[in-house]
DNA sequence: GTTGACCTTGCCCCTGGGGCAGGGCCCAGT
DNA sequence: ACTGGGCCCTGCCCCAGGGGCAAGGTCAAC
């Protein structure tokens, strides 16, 4: 059990052992990842010991998973005391990046067939219109939100404002859209709208002074929509991209001008659809090139 | 067709569309990579073109990949003129993320595999010994090379030297091996040596001096190997790394030295061998504490 | 004792931006 | 016509995770 001194290795042999440079053994030293065991006082020299191998090794291989320094700093941390907690945290690790990964396989998809010159088959797909709807008052809850996370958010504020909606503000008056300012389709955060339109203004305006802790109401105006209908599986990321594209691209063909952020109005029960039933109208609004 | 100058959009507005920062866009525009339509010559302001949208978005879909910038640039350059060659080179790109993500995925299992614990477990089905090995002439070949290329790249050096040596060398004299210059296990690059024994030491030498490009000529030395027999499975990354850190435990445990770069014994016929045939001997020259 | 290999710190470089400072531009209101 | 506030400009420093190089100190073998 007691080490001879012997046994102290140079920084040198080590990197060339565990195969990292020695920067960057310097690096995890400065940044408490693996000290050396022993530095000579005088000389700076750092040294280090066979038994620290392992535990540069198991460095070597989590950066080779990408995994940051202050992340592969807690896993080690969790090596010697608690083996299994250290795997979970990989584990969990890995799983985020699988998540990620899926996301983009499906852009990937989404990108090459764009790029392949079948979006202009697919834009043949969209039908637009437009429609006149009025103006309603809106409960809304706003939020940064990130692609990843959007369906579910989506999906749980509109239950929560669509409950507060049928049991304070006297129903629901029309179908609930969310709205993503800054006007872009998706893609990455960027605050997003959820609007549901109640019967009761004051009533909404009262509950929302009294509880709603983010919860807001505001007047949604009179607009004019350009939409393409969409059915439950194409609302999907980023297929639904396909479908603002194709609206911008009519928009555009007919000289309109976008008078508005996009949105995405949830018209049908949504648990209760099944993939190929329209749930969801694309829109922009928009304005004639001569009126305001 | 001739665009209004109405349709200059400033870049505030257009970063929001396109779902980027102001900052990115005048970095994409220093590289090139998405010029403004229009910079005032006087202000510096620069100014956008609705029709810049879709490079844009490419972009920022080409970068939801984590496509570098430069490669980005060589898309986006390609999407106007030929656009299934732009898809092309998408599509290659996100091979490569996946093959680089299955060597990820295997060592992910391997990491989680060893911090749970059950690499004491495993280390006892590895059982190692030593043997002493006469020294004898090798025709070897040393490169660089990444783990990914390594199972090809020893494979057809093999095959070739395997060639020069019974045709030109008076035959193979003892089982060909791999060394890995300063000695670890793999992982990254680093020197790797493909060597064949070779009967004929001086047919060798003069066969190298004429024909061989990077092929030399060396004499290896008797060593005394501390060594465990692996399978034809057993042989994939990352799995025989267990096997080195077994073949290492075993000689810390034993109070042996290592002597020299771990290496690779491949006795068998790797064409002929099933998956469960032992194939190789993952080894460390060693020698004793008291001995040179 | 000398020499060359090794080690030290410190600095600038890369990518893909974020954030801030100091200063210029533009438009709308008065 | 002026002024304010919101855009926009450039330039600088910052992040990870090191690579590379320079100037200088150390170690060990001969």
């Amino acid at each position: 059990m007691d080490a001879g001194e012997d046994e102290l290795i140079s920084i040198g042999v080590f990197a060339a052992r565990v195969r990292l440079s020695a920067k960057a053994l310097r690096l995890y030293d400065r940044l408490g990842l693996l000290p050396p065991a022993y530095v000579d006082p005088v000389s700076g020299y750092r040294y280090y010991r066979p038994e620290q191998v392992e535990r540069a090794r198991t460095i070597v291989h989590l950066r080779h998973l990408d995994m940051p320094l202050a992340e592969v700093a807690e896993v080690v941390a969790l090596m010697g005391r608690d083996g299994p907690a250290a795997a979970e945290r990989v584990g969990a690790y890995w799983a985020d990046v699988e998540a990620r990964l899926a996301g983009q396989r499906a852009l990937v998809d989404f990108l090459r067939a764009r790029l392949d010159g079948r979006t202009s088959l697919m834009s043949e797909r969209y039908t637009t219109e437009t429609a006149d709807v009025p103006g309603c008052t809106v409960l809304s809850l706003k939020r940064h939100v990130l692609v990843g996370e959007l369906p579910a958010w989506i999906g749980t504020t509109l239950d929560r404002l669509h409950a507060v909606a049928a049991e304070e503000c006297g129903g629901v008056a029309a179908a609930p859209f969310v709205v993503y300012h800054s006007e872009v389709s998706q893609e990455s955060d960027g605050p997003a709208e959820v609007c549901v339109p109640v019967r009761d203004a004051r009533a909404a305006r009262e509950w929302a002074a009294r509880h709603g802790n983010g919860v807001g109401v505001r007047e949604e105006p009179a607009r004019r929509l350009a939409y393409t209908r969409i059915t439950k599986a194409e609302v999907a990321q980023p297929m639904i991209l396909n479908a603002f594209e194709a609206v911008e691209r009519w928009i555009t063909e007919r000289d309109l001008r976008v008078a508005g952020p996009c949105r995405e109005v949830y018209f049908a029960d949504w648990a209760a659809a099944g993939p190929t039933d329209p749930v969801c109208d694309v829109a922009y609004p928009v304005r004639t090139p001569s009126g305001p």
